[in-house]
RNA sequence: UCCGACUUAGCUCAGCUGGUUAGAGCAUCUGACUGUUAAUCAGAGGGUCCGCGGUUCAAGUCCGCGAGUCGGAGCCA
């Protein structure tokens, strides 16, 4: 790469020791003690604390180092010196200070914050410290995540965002107006867009944002999130699961090689993630409803006259989040559930051979109350079984005559999976709240900024 | 959509059974200090108590309606 200005990052400080440097950066803290004055310089890859003292560098240059407000941009050259009482183990004795900026009085303050004020302030939050940690790890997530399929054999092959209808024909989606088209659909899933590159590749991914209308309020949902989803021709389902567990093991061990710093700040229990080896657990639908019976966790009912009541977890009801969190409680690593009841599960899942009320999905539960981080099939191959699915859930034919093509011409096993990066991130990093992993979360009543 | 909680200074909050001039810490400004890292010490400024209506001699406090935010359920990644 080219060498675009002379200026050394602060992660790197400490090859410096002894050297002069210039940083550029930010103050993101600044105290003064008599004739000394320290400032934190922020530069985005870390913090070094800047010394001035008054009798070394003289008046005015003390002068200009005590004017700087939070959040002011400065270059400041000065030498780096190792120094046991600083955190990253070196400070810089100031020389000179250039001021790009003094900022105006910064809205967010050393003292504690709650969410509503950081989130109207989302475009200054990100310059926090557990911010910035953070998002390295979601960009560590991302490139683990296209350095696994690209390393793999498979290749990325995108799928439109605006689409003519439901994906799946079950979950509320943006519309927008599309010319003398009528109505367009902002993309839920881009999967049958995979599918059909599947058929022309092999092995492909999507790697997009997704959008959801659904009025969800709670801390694993947004409205717009971005979402990774292989699809491969010739793969069943247990070839699926054992991608998805072998994807998992690589994220989590590669935020674990490069992330440590930033873990750390986080305060992230690193055992927890250096424990996601692979097997992970594996438990069908089936197992994990006789689990429940036998652990006595009940399925709150409503009745006609609005009262709950509690009763055992009948087989055909999908799991709510009590279920999933009750059974991922015994476990220290991802569980994937396969099999489900096909009524609960979508119109282009294949059906389980052996038992006619199944589908051949599985979802990842990731532990630490994460919940689910993937969901995904093996794919309906056969033409007359998805044309009686289709017309079974009430879709226009019209509209999945394509899809229906791929099982005209040379229709093979094949499967496929999401995995919700902000879920992924959310777990690996310890954030507790969704919103705090994707830069500019957009929710239910927030689109600012 | 359903259930619950909250709203007082720029920020985080306290404010008792309704009672006289509205409280703290931080932030900001002024001053002191050679080792602070949530510095300390002394001083100063800073208020539509979310809005509207009601009860009362008296409302930040009680009641009603509305707004906003947050959490949970459902939906799902």
């Amino acid at each position: 790469m080219s060498q675009y200005h002379s200026y050394i990052a602060i992660e790197h400080l400490s090859n410096y020791i002894g050297k002069e440097v210039t940083l550029n950066g930010w103050v993101s803290d600044r105290t003064d003690k008599g004739k000394l004055c320290f400032i934190k310089l922020r530069d985005g890859s870390g913090i070094v604390q800047c010394v001035a003292f008054r009798p070394t560098i003289g008046d005015e240059l003390f002068e200009q180092a005590k004017s700087l407000t939070q959040e002011s941009s400065v270059s400041i050259t000065g030498t780096v010196r190792a120094e046991s009482r600083a955190p990253s183990g070196v400070e810089l004795d100031i020389v000179n200070v250039k001021i790009w900026q003094i900022a105006k009085e910064y809205p967010i303050t050393p003292k504690e914050h709650g969410t509503e004020f950081l989130m109207q302030h989302r475009h200054l939050w990100l310059r926090s410290t557990r911010q910035n940690a953070i998002m390295r790890i979601r960009a560590a997530v991302i490139k683990a995540i296209r350095d696994f399929f690209d390393g793999n054999g498979f290749k990325l092959m995108d799928s439109p965002i605006l689409t003519p209808n439901a994906c799946e024909g079950t979950s509320t989606l943006f519309e927008t107006k599309y010319f003398d088209l009528g109505s367009a659909y902002l993309s839920q899933s881009g999967q049958l867009y995979a599918e059909a590159s599947a058929m022309a590749l092999g092995k492909v991914y999507t790697f997009g944002p997704t959008f959801r209308a659904e009025k969800s309020k709670t801390r694993r949902h947004l409205t717009e999130f971005w979402m990774v989803e292989p699809e491969m021709a010739f793969f069943d389902l247990n070839d699926d699961m054992d991608l998805a567990e072998d994807l998992v093991e690589y994220i989590v061990q590669y935020v674990l090689q490069t992330c440590q710093k930033e873990l750390a700040a986080m305060g992230r229990d690193i055992s927890k993630l250096e424990a996601i080896r692979r097997p992970f657990y594996r438990m069908s639908y089936t197992e994990a409803v006789e689990w429940l019976n036998k652990n006595d966790v009940k399925l709150n009912k409503k009745q006609s006259d609005g009262s709950e009541i509690q009763i055992d977890f009948p087989w055909g009801e999908d799991f709510g989040a009590p279920q999933e969190e009750a059974i991922m409680q015994q476990f220290d690593k991802p569980c994937i559930i396969h099999r489900y009841p096909a009524e609960v599960k979508a119109f282009y899942m294949k059906r389980d051979p052996d038992q006619p009320k199944v589908a051949l999905a599985m979802d990842m539960l990731a532990p630490e109350g994460a919940g689910e981080i993937i969901g995904g099939s093996q794919r309906e191959d056969d033409f007359d079984a998805l044309l009686s699915r289709i017309e079974h859930e009430k879709l226009p034919r019209e509209a999945f005559e394509w899809f229906l093509d791929l099982r005209k011409y040379g229709s093979v096993p094949h499967s496929g999976f999401g995995l919700g990066v902000e879920r992924t991130v959310k777990w690996i990093s310890g954030a507790e709240h969704i919103r705090e992993v994707i830069p500019f979360p957009r929710m239910i009543y927030r689109i600012v900024p």
